[in-house]
DNA sequence: CATCACCTTCCTAACGGTCGTTAGTCAACT
DNA sequence: AGTTGACTAACGACCGTTAGGAAGGTGATG
């Protein structure tokens, strides 16, 4: 077994591709920009993907997978934490990935402003993401208030989860890291204070 | 004086192109649709705008114009009412308003991907109505301060507050009205009991 | 009042450029 | 021998934009 160091064409391709979608957009980004940074000429992208299409949809695959893999590790962190903790740590980890520029941006434009031949493809690929961090949420809801922790209304408090995170989420764009941890901080203590019992 | 019902070809340029580009970004909307809804040829445009960017910082334009003007009949509601009230109603009118979906849109397009060209136009554009909605929520703040209703920590709440709209923000643009008028209550309700004393 | 120049607003035609895509070829590797 | 992955050339479609002209209205001048 040895470290990959170099990557195929299409991986390279996947790559490239992600940074100028992402910092582009689907219909800003050009099959001849692409080939040129990847050191190839256009209609060689042919001989790996069927169309732009294709392109964009192999490398939202591989973002997808990313996110979830990381959600998995995270999850694995979670374990023998109390469950207060666990729920600030998905808060922070979740705006720390996204943080990374590329990644971040094109999860947003996804999200927000999904092209419009690929709308539906790309809100199935959201679901099972979702579910996923839904369940793992309601799970720690359940515990704390099983311990009495905090109160008892959990559509509440999940609804206000949901949008701390989402707040975070979007605040990630607008300013440096320092400024947005120190927003987060105070954002979790206000949220905190709001559920506990 | 009369109400004006039609609209000069000007101003249907203009209306056409907000919803155009609030849908499909600055890059996917071409001039040929533009002009084809309005009912011109495409070249007919430029008897009234010299450019596809002319175009676009008119809608801009007109875009801040009228947010502006709402915020300031927002803020006129806001007198005589409690503060507590004023905080929420500031929260809700706000992303009211931008529920509108071809003004929500592009307003979330402008401030998250601006095209790269218009990137620093658009940025000074934005600054005037942040502060404007900064200091009216201070104001409100140090009124709650005063009377004892909330904590001392008022940079924490600011933060949090902002959290709070950025996050009911986002999720206009992913649930149905109902439901996010269940997010927003619910998310408000956990962030009074967090700012509390 | 009639004429004239001018401006506005629309048109058709066309420009050069870029777009995504295809055809056909060729060398290298399996 | 067959497959892969690169190339050159070129396609038609569309892009934003310009040129040039027709029609209508306005306002000044005779």
């Amino acid at each position: 077994m040895e470290v990959q160091t170099s990557q195929n064409t299409a991986d390279k391709i996947k790559a490239v591709s992600l940074s100028l979608f992402a910092r582009k957009g689907f219909e800003g980004t050009s099959l001849a920009e692409i080939a040129s940074r990847v050191g190839i000429k256009k209609p060689s992208l042919y001989a790996h993907f069927k169309n732009k299409e294709d392109i964009f949809l192999a490398v939202i695959d591989k973002v997808m997978a990313d996110y979830i893999a990381y959600f998995e590790t995270v999850a694995n962190k979670l374990v023998n934490r109390q469950a207060e903790e666990k729920l600030f740590i998905l808060l922070k980890e979740n705006t720390d990935y996204l943080r990374d520029e590329e990644l971040g941006l094109i999860w947003k434009r996804m999200m927000l402003f999904p092209h419009e031949t690929l709308k539906e493809k790309l809100k199935e690929k959201f679901l099972a993401s979702e579910e996923k961090m839904t369940g793992t949420i309601l799970a720690i809801l359940k515990e704390l208030k099983e311990d009495g922790i905090i109160q008892e209304n959990t559509e509440e408090v999940l609804d206000a989860y949901y949008c701390l995170m989402d707040g975070t989420f979007e605040q990630v764009f607008y300013y440096p890291e320092i400024e947005h941890k120190r927003r987060l901080q105070h954002s979790w203590q206000v949220f905190w204070k709001g559920i506990k019992r």
